[in-house]
DNA sequence: GTCGTCATGTAAGATGTTACATGATTTA
DNA sequence: TAAATCATGTAACATCTTACATGACGAC
């Protein structure tokens, strides 16, 4: 359902060709919600089958630039105010946390350790990408700095968090750390 | 794939039947990976097809009690250390968000209160079950209580994040946010 | 003996992924 | 004229949801 409402969401701020929405799943929603090639023309083309956008021209190599109708703003508005009927949230990285008192101690603090590390790299990836980008002053690039800042601060949580369990992890089995690996963990972010 | 391990997983820490997996999901691992008791029954049957559980025992109304091999657990095992074949994560609130520029303001503010509101309501919720469970001292409750500490943590951030959305939006359009909560429908065209 | 729980399954359809296929137009 | 890019599509397969179907056992 929601790829439908991302491709709509894209073609009410500008009408647009499959291959056009394709880069801007790409360049601006790649965070937000990754979308195939395929996926997305099939989409399409339901989309206008059910009447939410229509053709609004035709151009070379068979181009056809989409464009929101009213019948399909008004589908965008209800889907957007209407949280309550999402599908229900999965999370393969807590699955993983959830399991790893079935591998070694050692690997689950290694694993750890790694996952703060990544959440760290992620912190970078969205602050240059923040940077590198010039918001417009509409409320349409504020909600998608408003999202942005909102990957950012996720991936900060998760850092401090994997810190946290770390610490805990060392808190109740102090003693084991057998030499070999002895990763320092010394930051809790700033 | 990920519906697979965690019944796998779920199978590691003590053999049982479908139908006890299925308390089990909806018990413990309802916020972390919810499933449906077709899925759930199919998934087995693979699983046993390729090895990596079998039937341990049959019982009753042709209750089928299961058991995770050797090759199970190694497979159980690979997978937690391997974030990196993870599908990309996909999130409804957030692209609810990332569209939120399309609707009335008025809408997409109060939208941003009841986001908040609703984080709230989750850390008391995730608080309250952390409270009523009484976990035990192995390293398996020791990682569902940091998976619990974590859903605290998002929704907390979340709760602030939603808080500082609202700032921002009436920091820009200062004058028509604030008091009454009403519809105001006679404006919402202009 | 019937009612609730235990227990497993099938079928249809939406959603998503990977891979393959095809051809037109621009540009170097 | 060769290569890159533009542009759309199909097929096969995995995953997930909803709904339907069936029957055995235990308690009362």
């Amino acid at each position: 359902m929601s790829l439908r409402i991302a491709a709509l969401g894209l073609l009410a701020k500008q009408p647009g060709s499959g291959y056009d929405l394709l880069k801007l799943f790409e360049k601006s929603l790649a965070n937000v919600w990754p979308a195939t090639q395929s996926q997305l023309y099939g989409e399409l083309n339901k989309l206008a089958e059910s009447g939410l956008i229509e053709v609004s021209a035709v151009g070379p190599r068979g181009r056809k630039e989409y464009r929101i109708t009213d019948t399909g703003r008004e589908e965008l508005q209800r889907w957007v105010l209407h949280p309550e009927d999402d599908p229900p949230q999965r999370s393969s990285a807590l699955l993983r946390v959830f399991l790893l008192g079935e591998v070694p101690p050692q690997q689950a603090r290694r694993h750890m350790i790694a996952l703060a590390e990544h959440s760290d790299a992620e912190v970078e990836r969205l602050q240059a990408l923040n940077d590198s980008l010039d918001w417009d002053d509409d409320a349409s690039s504020f909600f998608a700095r408003a999202a942005l800042e909102y990957g950012l601060r996720v991936n900060a949580m998760q850092a401090d968090w994997a810190r946290w369990v770390i610490a805990e992890l060392d808190r109740r089995r102090p003693a084991e750390s057998s030499g070999s690996d002895m990763p320092e963990l010394a930051r809790e972010k700033t």
